[in-house]
DNA sequence: ACTTCGACCTGTTGGC
DNA sequence: TGCCAACAGGTCGAAG
């Protein structure tokens, strides 16, 4: 579900519920997600205050005295705000509670939480991962220097957190469209010039999608359960068989690594 | 070193 | 209306 925009949308949402507040209980109803949830995150994080809540690609932290509760949605996953008395759903996996609750929901269970104890960097998923795309660092001459010689796609190679974190399969399509890019295009073969067209089509699908507090499709939700508005702004993504916003051609839908990849055959070469 | 692909899990959708 | 296959926002890790 949530890619950088809706984790971002997530992180904002939580912060002011959670900063500076001191974790009370945390309670684990499923332990049984993407990986396990540790037995010992309780006794780890109970009684610190939460120093901090940030993001990395699409890793939510909360930065406490002694480590931090790294959170992933995942695919479907969800966080929200509640109460003692909101009712407990079935996909309410974990409460993290402070003075009010909150509760990570998430029915596919792709989604993780773990603990870190010292530097988050130091962690195995996150020490390998790309800059941030809305870094100053990620910038067109990094893309082309990584994309030498490589013989993917220019859209999975976008999609490979070890380049890039945080662009996903809807804005993956947005930003190629926005740069005028064939999806299938392999990545080693597309001129500096190109490439800067698309970092900053990039930084640009993300930032306004993380103004409209994300992209809802189907499910995903804001900490109190609001959608976000992106949808109704996107170009190509989910539009097979509608026409172009800027040449009339019809959108195109294809399976590219086993997701679904839109585009305009006529803007994009 | 790079690329592809299966796997994880549940809910929803669309075609027959 | 009902059933079932296909698909869905992620990404690791194995295999080629």
């Amino acid at each position: 579900m949530p890619e950088l925009p809706e984790v971002e949308t997530s992180r904002r949402g939580i912060e002011p519920y959670l900063l500076n507040k001191t974790i009370k209980k945390i309670e684990i109803r499923q332990h049984k997600l993407r990986w396990p949830i540790p037995k010992n995150l309780p006794t780890l994080a109970e009684g610190q205050k939460v120093r901090g809540v940030y993001r990395r690609a699409k890793y939510i932290y909360l930065k406490l005295d002694s480590g931090n509760i790294i959170i992933h949605l995942g695919m479907s996953g969800s966080l929200r705000i509640c109460t003692s008395k909101t009712p407990i759903e079935k996909h309410d996996h974990i409460d993290i509670c402070v003075s009010n609750k909150k509760i990570l929901r998430d029915p596919r269970k792709f989604g993780c939480v773990l603990w870190q104890a010292d530097d988050i960097n130091n962690h195995k998923l996150i020490k390998s991962l790309g800059p941030e795309p809305l870094d100053d660092i990620f910038t067109a001459e990094y893309l082309h220097t990584k994309a030498h010689k490589r013989q993917c796609s220019i859209k999975a190679f976008i999609m490979n957190s070890h380049i890039v974190v945080g662009v996903g399969n809807i804005y993956a399509s947005e930003a190629l469209f926005r740069s005028g890019i064939n999806p299938k295009r392999k990545a080693g073969n597309i001129s500096l010039s190109r490439l800067v067209k698309l970092v900053n089509a990039i930084k640009l699908t993300l930032k306004l999608a993380i103004n409209e507090g994300g992209t809802t499709l189907r499910d995903f939700t804001g900490i109190s359960g609001q959608p976000g508005y992106f949808a109704q702004k996107l170009l190509v993504y989910g539009r097979n068989g509608e026409k172009c916003t800027q040449c009339n051609e019809t959108i195109k839908q294809f399976t590219q690594q086993a997701r679904s990849t839109y585009y305009c055959t006529q803007c994009q070469k």
